[in-house]
DNA sequence: ATATTAATGAAAATCATTTTCATTAATATG
DNA sequence: CATATTAATGAAAATGATTTTCATTAATAT
């Protein structure tokens, strides 16, 4: 095993992608794999900056868009003017879920709940928008938007 | 009537809620009006050069945060890096409805061929939602993603 | 007709993201 | 290990949609 790259296979991923693997990929990884939150390529920059000074803001985009190309992170919009970043595999397996969004504070929850409704209801709704409309769907984007906990008792 | 404004009481909508009623506000939902696809603050901006040449882009953008914070106006994001627009109240009344979005071409189908389990779905999330994470929820964003007619045969 | 001030246009600013380009470092090979 | 290849990188500049600034204009009330 290569020196000072340690955990998971990510080196063989992306060698069989034919990428290198690099320290800034290494990093990105590592604070995406650590955090509790919906990251900003700011913040990740940010986090990263304390370990690994040398890796810029660029870099950090470009591995970003890597990323979520390899299917690895997941890219979400909340609608502040700014991406946001999260693994697509949590530590219990993937991980698909959608999103409550506080238009309060900006508070972001993740909720998998009702997933299996969804999931039965999508293939229905995909089902026949598809026939209707001769539309291959292949994604979906479901966000639902309201006041959180504290912003609803102001 | 005041001269110079013809259809509809927008005029009278617009002072009830304090505003003026100008030649850009007009001509924005003339525009919008007429329009049989999403359009983005530019195109509205070319489509008005043609009839009033003195609105400028600025004043474009000024209008639209306006009409959609009056619910006039729908402002929506289909990843393309630019907004778009629509009105929110079709000829044929309250036309609330999803996106269909095609990953190949951009195109957008708007649907409103809501099976009735969709309804109820979104509703049940919904409570459950706001039970479980003690959220207020007020919309929901649902677009799907995939491949136009065109695009999958190709 | 006039006063008030909201609305506007033009230009500059903002700001997340992308592009450019010279340099560095990951990998394969001997 | 040394070396060649070239993908990856950092810094700086560019991009582009949207917003802000500020002096001017025009909608409204009187
Ligand atoms: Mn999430
Ligand atoms: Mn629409
Ligand atoms: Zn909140
Ligand atoms: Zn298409």
């Amino acid at each position: 095993m290569p020196r000072g790259f340690g955990r998971g296979n990510w080196h063989g991923r992306f060698r069989g992608c034919g990428y290198r693997w690099t320290i800034a990929r290494q990093s990105v990884l590592d604070v995406l794999g650590k955090a509790t939150r919906h990251l900003s390529a700011e913040d990740i920059y940010m986090q990263m900056h304390k370990v690994n000074p040398g890796v810029g803001l660029t870099t950090i985009y470009r591995t970003l868009e890597l990323l979520v190309q390899m299917g690895i992170v997941i890219k979400s919009d909340f609608g502040e003017g700014r991406a946001r970043y999260e693994m697509a595999e949590g530590p219990k397996g993937l991980n698909h879920h959608h999103h409550l969004i506080c238009t309060g504070c900006g508070k972001v929850i993740d909720y998998t709940d009702f997933i299996d409704d969804e999931v039965e209801l999508l293939q229905r709704t995909e089902k026949g928008l598809s026939k209707k409309y001769n539309f291959k769907i292949s994604n979906h984007l479901i966000q639902f938007y309201g006041l959180c906990q504290v912003c609803k008792n102001k």
